[in-house]
RNA sequence: ACACCCGUAGCUCAGCUGGUUAGAGCGCUACCUUGACAUGGUAGAGGUCGAUGGUUCGAGUCCAUUCGGGUGUACCA
């Protein structure tokens, strides 16, 4: 092996030979139970982030370690379409490069174009994945457009038609007025913003009066150019000052609209004047407010969210209005809406209407796609209705069918799907699920899977000419169905049968109602058990946190913080550093501070890491749901940790190729260092396995990290190191064969969050190990043995680098240097340390350089020296000459004022009667025995002290 | 407004159902090129666990209040 740790040199024609032996997929042995994981498929114009990177390492560990442990083991891949993502990608790109709208190619052509555009770069995020090591089942990769999951997405919507569970209708929805489509509440950004409270006065009609004796009302706004659209003012029916006024009439100015004056409850009486404008068609509330009061509703507004020149009027139905007048002013027709805001206050401020202006902080909602104000707009949209679906899924998660990981957003989810609204599906864009659902001249709708079929269904002549419904589907209805649409669904697979419901999703909190929650209510409604209950999706759903930058921040393209996964795995120079976050900017000005500040933070650009530290580090990373502040250094330092395993392995091998291991038979004696890194191992191999059942990795990584260094290379190795250069036959087999097994059940260990280090690691060891197989993929996963836990060996051999560790301390209190040969001398030592010392002297030799160890006999009084306390045990080293009395004096001080207040703190404990009484005896027996300890170290210290001082003297 | 999360060493974070002397990594200090590894080794310094009050024999851990930071929902026209 090279000397140094080179991941670069390892890892991609690594990931080629597993992927084309065919590793991946799932082996079809049911026997061990199956499992699987369905990636959150990525949008197909995304590029690989430190989101995905970090989900990815999750599921990768997970699936990998689920393998390895004998299950019939599926991680499904797949890609998203992205609705209005990919569209406007493309639509962008043709206005750049052709200067045309899609509106100039026509549907068709336009699609085609999106078709190509996916065609080639659609395959970045998979090769990406693959970069990550991740062990998908390519064959079976699937994307939210492809024939089967059409055909998935034309059944469901079908299906759920015919269930009353779909419905069409005209309401008040979310428009986007620079993308024209309509969009969920989940796509709009409430922002806070400095806006304005403009007060209006609107006069009484018909002479009517307040109690007060004014001949108008007042009311506020922060939208004015709504006002075009009033159907009504409301007040409170409790609310004296205008119980009078209650249907009598508003002269609505400006447009000269009668309107009534209503009573409801949803006017706060203290708020404002207590008189709210109706505006039903432009508002939420007022809409619900309007179906109250059957107020007509007046679209003031075209689909750019333009001033109209005639106002729709629409019923509270959603039938069209054909009565009443919905003339408007011709001055504001086709005016922009933000223009005709500050004209209608201009306007009303000449009519001598305008009240007082007011500074007012308020939410308004914005696209999170097009990033422009959302108007409430008056739209035939397709809905699903989600209550009933959504009872079925609020259960599953109460009665556990369904956990959180992390289970406080268990809380989230129930807030939100106990109040759910019906979800728009219907979309105004090009690039989707075409909705299956037909229009006869009349307008009628017939929904079916196909025209031919909704004509056969619906005994349609050949002469009745119908149209498909121009909208799309939200990406998210098909996303919705992504753990059983992959799986074949609607035909009864055997894969559907084998891995639904899947065991687990690794999803970010941010998607949760836009996909958790649809995915459960979508496959309980059409996944059933054997015995007809509805079926899960998914039996946990691990919920992670967002990756931000070193300093907390969000990473985004706009604060040039953007850390790439690959950059640190392949590593990159400023230069390109530089240019890759400064360029294709939305906003160019922001370009010279990003610039700046990414120059001061890599100024020597970031160095390669290697897939394996970088997995590491996001796996150690992973404490429950929380964010994560991504710290460079730490990736640096599991790098390092790579190399250590590099390291330790090639000191392995170069002491065990070529070499007897056992593996021929030949008589083998154990050390007490193999008997206890055996025994430690198992240890580690069951608290690894209780870290991945509860979904803590980060625990996990520190078990790995903690027993691989601290353990195995700190002490392991270099206690091995006496019994090969002057160990019997036996004890050097003996030895041998337990670096070759211990290192080789690691790396079984690690390779589900370090597969290629240890694959290659393997490659080499397995042979010494006398292992079979031909992956460490599918080698088998370490399972704890109780039987080879030596308690006894272990304790010893923590005696013995208690013993090694106090050596150690005096040579570094007194500056001795680690070469040099010392003689110790032992007090109070009992049967059982004499029987370890005797035992393991080559061990304080080499590790120790302890040349000789000698006993002191009862009252035997020992020269000059300083000692430790090795449990029971004294250690002195003789320093004839070389001590400094009154510095051991002082050093020995500080101990015992350091164990004086701890056992003053046991004492008072033990002195407590309610602590004797009530505490249990474990407790207090521990506290006894701790105490005792103390005692028995601050005596030995207090004679050091004695006979230190004698000797001075 | 409601809900949830966080506040522990200089920094980033662990600390499970309350019970050794509160841990890790990085950083810092001193020493060490010892034949696996300087991407290293050895030894160390560093914390009144945001604050107050309570429950308890015992609180970083449970409860209440409070301060600071964050997130999500819903919002008054």
């Amino acid at each position: 092996m090279e000397k140094t740790y080179n991941p670069q040199s390892i890892e991609q024609s690594l990931y080629q030979t597993w992927e084309e032996k065919g590793y991946f997929k799932p082996h079809g042995d049911e026997s061990k139970g199956n499992y699987c994981i369905m990636i959150p498929p990525p949008n197909v114009t995304g590029s690989l982030h430190m989101g995905h990177a970090f989900q990815d390492t999750i599921m990768d560990t997970l699936t990998r370690y689920q393998r390895m442990k004998g299950k019939n083991t599926l991680w499904q891949v797949g890609t998203d379409h992205a609705g209005i993502a990919t569209q406007m990608l493309v639509e962008r790109k043709l206005e750049a490069e052709e200067g045309k709208s899609r509106h100039d190619l026509g549907r068709d052509a336009f699609m085609d174009k999106v078709w190509e555009w996916k065609n080639q770069s659609g395959g970045t995020i998979t090769s990406q994945l693959r970069r990550m090591g991740a062990s998908v089942d390519w064959d079976r990769e699937r994307f939210t457009m492809d024939d089967g999951l059409s055909d998935a997405v034309q059944e469901v919507f079908v299906r759920l038609y015919d269930d009353e569970l779909i419905y069409r209708g005209k309401r008040l929805v979310n428009w986007d007025p620079k993308l024209h489509t309509a969009i969920s509440d989940l796509e709009v950004e409430n922002k806070e913003k400095q806006g304005h409270m403009w007060h209006f006065r609107y006069p009484l009609a018909n002479g009517a009066l307040t109690a007060d004796g004014k001949d108008y009302l007042e009311i506020a706004t922060t939208r004015p150019e709504t006002m075009l659209g009033d159907s009504a003012v409301a007040v409170h029916p409790d609310d004296e000052r205008y119980q009078s006024l209650i249907g009598k009439f508003i002269m609505l100015p400006i447009v000269n609209r009668l309107i009534p004056i209503v009573a409801d409850d949803y006017v706060d009486m203290d708020f404002g004047t207590g008189c709210v404008k109706i505006t039903p068609a432009h508002d939420f509330n007022d809409y619900e407010v309007g179906k109250r009061h059957q107020l007509p509703m007046y679209n003031i507004m075209t689909m750019n969210a333009d001033i109209r020149s005639v106002a729709e009027v629409v019923n509270t139905d959603g039938t069209a209005n054909n009565e009443l007048d919905g003339s408007l002013p011709e001055r504001y027709a086709g005016m922009e809406r933000f223009a005709a805001r500050k004209a209608i206050v201009e306007e009303l401020d000449t009519l001598g209407l305008l009240g007082k202006i007011d500074p007012h902080s308020l939410k308004v909602p914005y696209g999170d796609r097009s990033g422009v104000v959302i108007e409430p707009l008056l739209t035939d949209q397709w809905y699903v209705a989600v209550a009933p679906m959504a009872k079925t899924a609020i259960e599953a998660v109460e009665n556990g069918a369904i956990k959180f990981v992390p289970q406080q957003y268990e809380n989230m989810y129930f807030s939100w799907m106990r109040d759910i609204q019906d979800w728009c599906i219907s979309r105004q864009l090009w690039w989707g699920h075409r909705i299956p659902a037909w229009y006869d001249e009349a307008g009628k709708v017939y929904v079916g899977r196909n025209e031919a079929e909704v004509r056969a269904k619906h005994k349609l002549a050949d002469s009745v000419v119908l149209q498909q419904d121009n909208d799309v589907l939200d990406t998210w209805f098909s996303s919705a169905l992504w753990t059983f649409s992959t799986l074949g669904w609607p035909q009864q697979t055997p894969e559907l049968k084998m891995f639904h419901p899947t065991d687990v999703l690794v999803t970010g909190f941010d998607i949760i109602f836009f996909w958790v929650a649809r995915m459960i209510m979508m496959t309980m409604h059409f996944i059933k058990n054997e015995d007809g209950t509805p079926q899960v999706p998914f039996k946990t759903v691990y919920v992670t946190g967002l990756i931000r930058d070193e300093q907390g921040q969000k990473m985004s393209k706009s604060k040039g913080n953007v850390l790439d996964p690959l950059d640190m795995i392949d590593g990159i120079d400023l230069e390109s550093l530089v240019t890759k976050r400064t360029g294709n900017m939305m906003q160019p000005q922001l370009a010279a501070k990003i610039e700046k500040s990414t120059r001061k933070e890599f100024a020597e650009g970031i160095e390669a890491h290697g897939t394996d530290a970088l997995r590491f580090t996001l796996a150690a990373m992973a404490s429950t749901g929380r964010d994560i502040n991504w710290d460079m250094k730490r990736l640096d330092g599991y790098r390092s940790f790579c190399n250590k395993l590099w390291n330790a392995s090639r000191y392995v091998l170069m002491n065990t190729e070529e070499q007897d291991c056992g593996q021929n038979g030949g008589d083998m004696e154990l050390s007490l260092a193999d008997r206890w890194i055996i025994g430690l191992f198992n240890q580690t191999v069951q608290t690894f396995d209780e870290h991945m059942e509860a979904y803590r990795f980060d625990l996990a990584a520190n078990t790995l990290y903690e027993f691989t260094w601290n353990q195995f290379c700190d002490w392991y190795l270099e206690l091995t190191k006496p019994v090969l250069q002057n160990g019997s036959e036996a004890q050097m087999r003996g030895t041998r064969h337990t670096l070759v097994t211990v290192l080789e059940q690691l790396l079984r260990l690690m390779h589900p969050i370090m597969p290629y280090i240890t694959e290659t690691i393997w490659t080499r060891v397995k042979p010494l190990a006398g292992v079979e197989g031909e992956t460490l993929m599918l080698a088998a996963f370490p399972e704890y043995q109780a039987d080879k836990v030596d308690t006894q060996a272990m304790a010893d051999l923590e005696w013995v680098k208690q013993v090694i560790v106090a050596v150690r301390n005096i040579r570094a209190e007194l500056n001795i240097a680690p070469s040099k040969p010392l003689n110790a001398l032992l007090r109070s030592v009992s049967a059982e340390d004499q029987a370890r010392i005797e035992a393991n002297q080559p061990f304080f030799k080499t590790l120790a350089k302890l040349e000789s160890m000698t006993i002191l006999a009862d009252g035997e009084t020992a020269p000059m020296s300083t000692t430790q306390l090795v449990g029971n045990m004294e250690l002195l080293i003789p320093m004839a000459g070389l001590i400094d009395v009154a510095a051991e004096m002082a050093r020995i001080d500080k101990q015992l004022e350091k164990l004086s207040l701890d056992a003053k703190r046991i004492e008072g404990k033990l002195s407590n009667e309610g602590f004797v009484a009530k505490a249990p005896a474990v407790v207090i027996d521990k506290e006894r025995a701790k105490l005792a300890e103390f005692t028995r170290d601050m005596d030995k210290l207090n004679e050091q002290k004695a006979e230190l001082a004698k000797l001075e003297a």
